[in-house]
DNA sequence: TAGAAAAAATGATCTGCATCAAGATTTATC
DNA sequence: GATAAATCTTGATGCAGATCATTTTTTCTA
């Protein structure tokens, strides 16, 4: 991938409707073009901000991929979310100015970097701007609560069903009704993030396949029959 | 519990530091009472409102304690949250206009409601009232990933023993530096909650108790040895 | 394209948790 | 304050998943 530097402003993104500009009338947009730094390239593994720094800024997936992770005081390390295409990261540490946890590419990416100084200022001047805030907030919430729940479903196979499910309504944000997904994420990140082993996320996935709910090449997903995967995420029984 | 009627605005109350008011100047204050109905009693067991219904408020916890919970579509319920005196209610429900989740009063509890769409004209005229809601927000999510986090520790005594600490921080938001701690749910509703049977609650109580760490009478817990109960917790071994 | 390295899948064993059952304790109700 | 009901705890058993070991596949790099 050749580093060419992009030049251009939020007008021209194709994310803006989902973006913050979209809280700001159109002839004000470069008002908030000027407090972004846009497409910087985070190449795989590239960190983004670490866990237990200055909290000051905002970043906005533009393509690719990354994880958060949170690290406790053994160094173990769990991945606490992943983040797509139009999805925000860094809105949990607004409050405490410390950064709770790291982010990483991972895959090749690009982001855009807002700081939350300057956006504090412009919310003032524009207060469409705060309401969408409280949207982006209220949403992020309902996503994390989605996750929670997933993780209290006991059966393995049905708690990987369920990520699926959910991970694939995230993707389709951007391209709606696909049933096909790509993990963008390694077993390693994934079993963190489910809470369970990665020889666990394996057979899960085998039992899947087995099921006639999805068929695997690599890290791409197909989902055949969405009713029986929703079935098998249901199925409470231990 | 008598009912009686207490008749107050925000400027008497015991939580307005922390709770919106404190987003508005105080000879604006009254703007504020104006939109929020105070001291509403709730029983044991009363629901604040019901998932799937159409989302309008905001509830604050005055006294006493709730718990949200989701109810899958097989009638399975998970509780997705407690919340106490000082927290807010409804958060995550205010993007879709439908409310993702139940919430029920788990003890005698009194909350004031907020009208979401009185609310947002008022943070229009008073931008700094949108400042404390983007850090009302970003605390909740923070505490979510907190819940999560705990979520994904596989050995339940360790689960058991974070989910103890987090609900000690939070509570001590109140009562600075306590090392008693009132459990205001159920058994089932905490093993709901952590994705753990009922019986294995009991027994990680146990091995707690065994431990040194805590002492326990009924809900009431004490923390003895905090350093100790943290080793526990962050015990990732199986 | 070949070899090395990393990632993923499969197999075997052991441990912790769910489940069912019964007992103990607390809370509710008259 | 006695009885009933609900809640909580403890015990025994079977099964799911962690762990370690090994094989297979994919990705990386020269």
């Amino acid at each position: 991938m050749p580093e060419k530097k992009i030049i251009d402003d939020c007008s021209s993104c194709a994310l803006a409707k989902r973006c913050l500009p979209s809280g700001i009338p159109v002839k004000d947009l470069y008002r908030f073009t000027n407090i972004v730094s846009t497409n910087r390239t985070f190449h795989t593994g590239e960190v983004l901000f670490k866990q237990g720094v200055k909290a000051a800024n905002l970043y906005v997936v533009k393509t690719g991929a990354f994880k958060t992770q949170i690290i406790n005081q053994f160094g173990d390390a769990h991945v606490s979310g992943f983040y797509l295409a139009g999805d925000i990261i860094g809105l949990e540490s607004m409050a405490g100015g410390v950064t709770l946890n790291s982010s990483i590419a991972i895959e090749d990416s690009l982001a855009c970097k807002i700081s939350y100084r300057p956006l504090s200022i412009l919310r003032k001047e524009f207060p469409s701007l705060s309401d969408l805030a409280v949207k982006i907030y209220s949403q992020a919430l309902a996503t994390t609560q989605d996750t929670q729940n997933c993780l209290s479903i006991h059966y393995a196979p049905s708690r990987l069903a369920q990520f699926l499910i959910l991970f694939n309504q995230r993707a389709n944000h951007l391209h709606f009704q696909q049933t096909d997904l790509h993990l963008n994420m390694s077993r390693q990140d994934m079993a963190s993030h489910l809470g369970i082993a990665v020889e666990t996320v394996s057979r899960s996935f085998t039992k899947l396949i087995d099921s006639g709910c999805i068929t695997k090449s690599g890290r791409i997903i197909q989902i055949i029959d969405r009713a029986g995967l929703e079935k098998i995420a249901q199925s409470s029984s231990y």
